[in-house]
DNA sequence: CTGTTAGCGCATTCAA
DNA sequence: TTGAATGCGCTAACAG
């Protein structure tokens, strides 16, 4: 057991050349090498089994041709799309993309940013709850680049991070306001503590003041559906009920539908629900849920293609902030 | 930009000692180091904003502190779910856990099982749907073990690849035999193409054998919502409808409840439905799916465990087999 | 208690 | 066209 890796070494050694040699015909550098010798080498390799040690080959190259992206909980479908998105970018130009789960606290947060600086990945995406842009500076310092994923525009200031959002703000707005618009006044909102969520319960009072209806927050810690069952018990134990309630995401809407339907409320006859995000399974539950389509697949792409601008180095300088549109998507729950 | 990191040598040099005290400080080797020093090494070190390079110190000591979760599609919402079991048992010793998508095709399998040759993890827990015992062969004897989740006992021959599986095709069986003592003979079974569903639908073939029906198999090249939706729209189409459908697993058959739904057929009125792997989603939608749950997150704890016992080097020699249970869970749907 | 020495496996410059 | 030499940053003997 236990067999030691073959080396370049120990290739070479069969091969009867030198470990430069070696090391010069299987990095593909195609140049100057005879084709005898190539075949040699090459042969050698394949009986040793011989694998490049990555460790290795980082430590002098400093580069690790991995992509890292961190989002707070993998568990919500949103992420997954997302990263599937970024992995279709990358891989296309040779990158491997891993995922990591930070759960949104500080302290995973900054443990896994740190991977940057102990150079185990090139470039990172990720969705950061508490960190802040003064947080990156050390590790785009380093040259390892950073793109945010944010829920709303963000100033970088002179830093190199770089920013994608969907403005979850403007996003809620329009989803308030749309339901105003079919007559609803008495709109509850749901959402978790802490987060992101709160520029989208800014949304929501936002457009629902204007309106003249009085904000009504429910917030319970977990954003999803156990949260959103949770908040919905709370509004139903009360004597009067909201004609919509808005959750701020997807997840915490479907727990809101469930809580509902185990109080025999009819959605939407009695209660129309929103939600936001629109995660695959919101089209599945019944009634469809209306959301607020973030596209996360196309976010994915569009951070991934930023990224690898900066590790390309075809842009340097400070961060920019693209903006990525979101869509209503009205569905059979409002 | 591009500032160099700082290493042990800036550190030793800016505390006035040689390079191999700092490694031995930092390293948190307590043994016997006067305090004195220790402090000056710690504040040039925090001066310096010194972080190790894991590169390097994975090259010397060849361990990564990394495990690998190395899943078909982390989409589907089965593996997230793995994913966490495996995390809680592996942060708790000090080991990150990254998650790759392999599509469940051989050429990404193998390449990123090839991974752990390169020196990158410290051991894998995966779900491989085209790689067989004997592709694990020169990792396990490189010294990475490596854990299998299975849907059926698998025999590992004398090599040390550890499997844990949920028998599914007992599961199947179960189910498809609980749905026929409720009366249902005319059963379609729908499930993807490929992968790991072959197994399911044995079972269920034997179950409704054995109850004097006729199996009715439908596949779709994908195991997600579309293919379940694709899948019962084909079985809408005949003239004469199954009275039940069984769906390889969960996604599918949310697709296939989405179909029906479209086609006003009722649940489980018309037609009953169940699925396989109760993902959370499962008890969501409308009516709340019949589902065979595999409590991912149990099996990947015991992963977990299989795997560090592996590591930590408290098991040896050939693989084991781990069995773990499945149960049914009859909800609205039938 | 601390410094010296020796690689880990690889890429890369410089000679030959 | 190939080989010898160097060092990436770190750990681990082994001396002193």
């Amino acid at each position: 057991m236990k067999a030691k890796r073959a080396t370049q070494n120990d290739v070479a050694q069969l091969a009867g050349v030198s470990q430069s040699t070696v090391s010069m015909v299987l990095s593909g550098e195609n140049s100057a090498i005879p084709a005898e010798t190539f075949e040699r080498i090459s042969a050698a390799a394949r009986k040793l089994g011989y694998v490049p040690n990555r460790s290795a080959q980082a430590l002098r190259t400093n580069r690790t041709m991995t992509i890292a992206c961190m989002v707070p909980d993998i568990t919500n479908p949103f992420y997954p799309a997302l990263m599937r998105g970024i992995q279709s970018v990358c891989e296309a130009q040779g990158y491997d993309v891993i995922a990591v789960n930070t759960d949104g606290v500080a302290d995973r947060e900054r443990h896994f940013l740190n991977w940057s600086l102990q150079g185990r990945v090139d470039g990172v995406i990720g969705v950061f709850w508490t960190l802040r842009a003064t947080d990156f500076r050390s590790v785009l310092d380093s040259g390892v680049p950073v793109v945010r994923i944010e829920s709303a525009r963000k100033g970088t200031g002179d830093i190199a991070l770089d920013n994608i959002f969907v403005d979850s703000r403007a996003g809620s707005f329009a989803m308030v306001r749309a339901m105003v618009a079919k007559g609803h006044l008495r709109i509850a909102v749901v959402a978790g503590r802490g987060g992101p969520q709160g520029v989208r319960v800014e949304g929501y009072s936002a457009a629902l003041t204007e309106a003249g209806g009085v904000p009504d927050v429910v917030l319970d810690d977990q954003f999803n559906e156990e949260g959103g069952f949770r908040a919905a018990q709370v509004i139903l134990e009360r004597k009067i009920h909201p004609t919509a309630i808005f959750a701020a995401n997807d997840l915490m809407a479907i727990g809101v539908m469930q809580a509902l339907r185990m109080a025999s409320v009819n959605i939407p006859g009695d209660i129309a629900v929103a939600g936001f995000d629109d995660i695959s399974a919101a089209r599945l539950v019944s009634p469809a849920l209306t959301t607020v389509a973030q596209h996360q697949h196309e976010v994915g792409i569009r951070a991934a293609e930023i990224l690898m601008d900066r590790i390309k180095g075809r842009v340097t300088g400070r961060g920019t902030a693209v903006e990525m549109p979101f869509t209503l998507i009205e569905r059979g729950s409002t």
